[in-house]
DNA sequence: CTCCATTTTGAAGTAAACTCTAAGTGCGAT
DNA sequence: ATCGCACTTAGAGTTTACTTCAAAATGGAG
């Protein structure tokens, strides 16, 4: 698969791809004879994974260190569940701090539908 | 309350609440005989309102917007209401978003758990 | 073979959200 | 009264995460 086609397929340019490549947060894609870029299922597997994980606001550093205890092989497999472990938690406890920020918007919305009714019946009474 | 004691309260950086008030995020703030910023009650109340929502992700375009509605009175209240239910619509839609992907790494964390689990089978059959 | 779209690289540019600097004022403590 | 720290402003600088650019090479249609 060429860049133009794994672009369109995950909605991300050909630049961050490219991008992405080069600072390690996607693992080398291996190129053609005449240089260039042939992803393979592996590669848009990661992509998916790395589009997925940024998307819920795991930083770049982050996911750059699992791609590189990735590429060390077995021997990380412990501290990449421990990464993943940590990131989990901490996305959990975002959940819950958005939880609450929900509700504070739900209270303020309903305040708002409160003040709209009484301004109805001032208007009504005239 | 000064700036610095305003800071403190609210673990913001004086240059922050500067740069907020001087973008439109935060009403005027009001100034001593010799310039200084006093931050009042209701100052304060809008910076925790900026804060949490801040820490939610809404952008802070949005928040510029719904700053300039509440100043402009009673008229905009059907306007902040909308602007309301829009950002906690898009919160709702983050949540399910998040859970998907808290799903994903629970499984994720549940393979590395089994992987671990097979590594040291291997290790003790010799 | 000729075009023209696509790809390559490295480097420079951009937008958002701060963060810092410079140059100056104000005020409580010694 | 003067030291020194907090405050002021305008504006420059920083960081993160891309995005655009420039110049050269490649690739497929006609």
């Amino acid at each position: 698969m060429k860049i133009a086609e794994v672009s369109k397929k995950f909605d991300i340019s050909s630049d961050t791809l490219r991008y992405y490549e080069r600072i390690g947060l996607l693992p080398h894609v291996s190129r053609n004879k005449s240089g260039i870029r042939d992803y393979t299922e592996e590669d848009c597997k990661w992509i998916e994974f790395v589009k997925c994980m940024r998307s819920a606001g795991l930083p770049i550093e982050v996911l750059i260190e699992y791609v590189g205890l990735f590429q060390q092989g077995d021997e990380t497999i412990e501290a990449r569940k421990e990464l993943l472990i940590e990131q989990r938690n901490e996305l959990k406890r975002k959940m819950e701090e958005t939880k609450k920020i929900l509700q504070r918007l739900d209270y303020k919305i309903d305040s708002y539908e409160h003040a709209l009714l009484e301004k109805e019946k001032r208007l009504k009474r005239f």
